[in-house]
DNA sequence: TCGTTTCATTGCAATATTACGATGGTTTTT
DNA sequence: AAAAACCATCGTAATATTGCAATGAAACGA
């Protein structure tokens, strides 16, 4: 139908899957990594780095925005964008702690039953 | 219109964003979770396990086996499911050089540009 | 062989996503 | 005040995703 049905996992399981669905998108991973070499904010920049129409920018920086990666401020008639850095730490360490899973003993194991 | 334009975006940022999508919902986390916990390969338990009907967690295996994350094979009339090692370890490369950016320094230049 | 178990696939309905033109609001410049 | 610059939002079209019932396909046991 469409829509996910979150009341069957938890709340961890549904916000990691919701940050990485707000990073599954080409445009938007090219925005942050573009905000973070700049060192700094940018706004009609990202329209005419990247080569997608100003109202689609506009639309990846509010899924950004509200995911609370990055964050902007009024700056004259632009508008400043920048990574929000808690937000971003915070979504690392549930990265982190996803795929820091499977050590070496566990490889093992699983290839062993896999066959393969 | 549905559809990325990927051919704007670095092979790097197609695959990061393409894996990132795989990981994007939460039945998909959960069904990794689980793999990793057992510590072997599942299959029909992950009817049982989750709450979703049989064709639904087929159709996220498959998108899994797409991304390569996992592998199954035949196991008699059952399939045993595990974790990819390889493309486990290479997903958390990605996400790792994506996550490292935004040291301390640069923190600091980005509160201040950004004002807030 | 026949039924059972276990999955994959198909077909469908509901919803979400992506992209863009057009429009409007806000701030600066002239 | 008028024009310009910048950006968000609305509306729309095309496509993708999610979930499930129903149906097949493959392997096992009686």
């Amino acid at each position: 139908m469409g829509v996910s049905k979150t009341e069957l996992f938890t709340e961890r399981q549904n916000e990691l899957a919701s940050i990485a669905k707000t990073l599954g998108h080409p445009a938007r991973i090219a925005i942050i990594e573009h905000l973070i070499s700049i060192n700094a904010c940018i706004c009609n920049d990202l329209v005419n780095e990247l080569g997608l129409a100003q109202a689609t920018i506009s639309q990846h920086l509010k899924e950004l925005k509200n995911a609370g990666i990055i964050k902007g401020s009024v700056e004259g008639t632009s508008i400043c964008y920048c990574i929000n850095p808690e937000a971003w730490n915070k979504y690392r360490g549930l990265f982190d702690a996803f795929f820091v899973h499977l050590p070496t003993l566990k490889i093992a194991a699983c290839s062993t039953n896999c066959g393969d």
